[in-house]
DNA sequence: TTTTTTGATTTGTGATCACACTTGTATTGA
DNA sequence: TCAATACAAGTGTGATCACAAATCAAAAAA
């Protein structure tokens, strides 16, 4: 029998240790980045450089450059005409697109979603709420950057279950995308007052659990459009304030 | 005043002179695998090596690899745990599943495009029309590359009048993805005696030019899901008679 | 003071090399 | 004859270098 090293084996010693992923250097910068991207570390505007980015994540410069590739053919980055690297900058127009495209295609995919959820995963992302009160209630110094993991361990959980391996990639990639404007906005929310942003995810989570995919669709519009809005009104604000002076 | 090389020079006779593009090699590798993949020109689960590539391009192994990573990102083509690349396998689940998101975003786009397209933007995919006709009269031999790249021209002429960033490169992917597929599905029509495929085109247009969303919807619906169905009885039937033997 | 020019530094791109892993083919053993 | 081993060719990954283009700063000219 012709043995490769890609096939788990059958040893009954052997069946007991856990493949050890083989990822390359290349992948963990791309990951690094992502995470860097969604989370809003990077701002709008922001150039990046191969060799900065290399020096800071202590490789060499052939990972860099391969994953910012990656980074600019999925729009989570810009390639500027000078060749250099930059986050793409807001504006409004882009905001609308992002924000349709993202109601167009994550709507679907809750819809999907509603009618295959398993009451086992529903209970899965029921219990994510319970995180967010104890996260809320625990402390009121604001950690975005477990909020924005969180939230976006409750959206992906129930995009898995929609089973489309075409939709899911294109979510990620608009998240990437508006992963920036949603960080400046949820600096803005927590700077006016916070309101109620688990009230959007219960209902999402009775839609759910009724198998309702209207109703389910109509629930993430509402909390994915709320940061768009609220971040839409703050820039048109600013661009009249500013057109006054 | 500074004057750098990306600003176009406000000289008069500069001003007639189109910016010369400067497309790296590893553009025009990335451009060309596309086109070979949209165009079907790999068949499915062929597997591509790096070097291989790299001489069959005349460059070296840099752009290629680059290359591939951009088309791996993009669901284009498969990385195999073996760190092997071949371009992905057709299966029923993959078909439905790309053909339900290009319906859910190729139909969104056409039913913007739609409200936003002037008449003179009609016009010209109107023309795109007479073309097909002279090209299926002139010679019956079949042309599949040159039917193919029409019709690429003729859907996303319209896509980009949808004004949409955020949806046009999300429909390139999929065209990416389903290229393979089409392929096969073209192939297959013209053994199978050539049915009218410029009756779907033509109710496109003439959705089009009245301005009618949801009936431009519909056509192009019924456009993009033929060859898949097609492909998709030839698949199923192809598994019967496997499955008897 | 303002503008232009010159030079030094930084940056992206492509090529080449070394290394580790995989794959395919002989060779050896039973 | 068949299975296992060993060897050889092939492949992807990462590092380093050379080169051209872009950027920035200082110096020179207006």
């Amino acid at each position: 029998m012709q043995k490769t090293a890609v096939e788990k084996s059958n040893d009954p010693i052997a069946a007991q240790l856990a493949p050890v992923g083989r990822e390359t250097v290349q992948d963990r910068v791309y990951l690094e980045l992502r995470r860097a991207l969604i989370g809003g570390l990077f701002e709008p505007s922001q150039v990046l450089t191969i060799r900065g980015l290399a020096d800071a994540l202590m490789t060499s410069t052939m990972p860099v450059r391969e994953a910012l590739g990656r980074l600019i053919t999925e729009k989570a980055l810009e390639a500027l005409p000078n060749r250099s690297v930059r986050v793409p900058p807001i504006t409004l127009e882009r905001m609308d697109d992002l924000l349709r495209a993202r109601i167009l295609i994550e709507g679907e995919a809750i819809a999907l979603a509603a009618t295959r959820m398993s009451p086992r995963q529903v209970s899965v992302i029921e219990s994510m709420l319970g995180e967010w009160d104890e996260m809320r209630a625990l402390k009121h110094k604001k950690d975005v950057d477990r909020e924005v993991t969180l939230n976006q361990r409750f959206h992906f959980e129930i995009y898995r279950a929609c089973g489309s391996a075409v939709l899911i990639p294109m979510i990620e990639s608009l998240w990437l995308q508006s992963g920036p404007c949603i960080r400046v906005a949820i600096y803005a929310f927590s700077d006016a007052g916070e309101v109620d942003t688990a009230h959007f995810h219960r209902s999402i989570v009775a839609a759910l659990s009724v198998q309702d995919p209207t109703a389910a669709r109509e629930a993430l519009i509402a909390d994915i459009s709320r940061p768009f809005n609220f971040l839409r009104n703050k820039l048109q604000s600013e661009a009249a304030s500013k057109g006054k002076s």
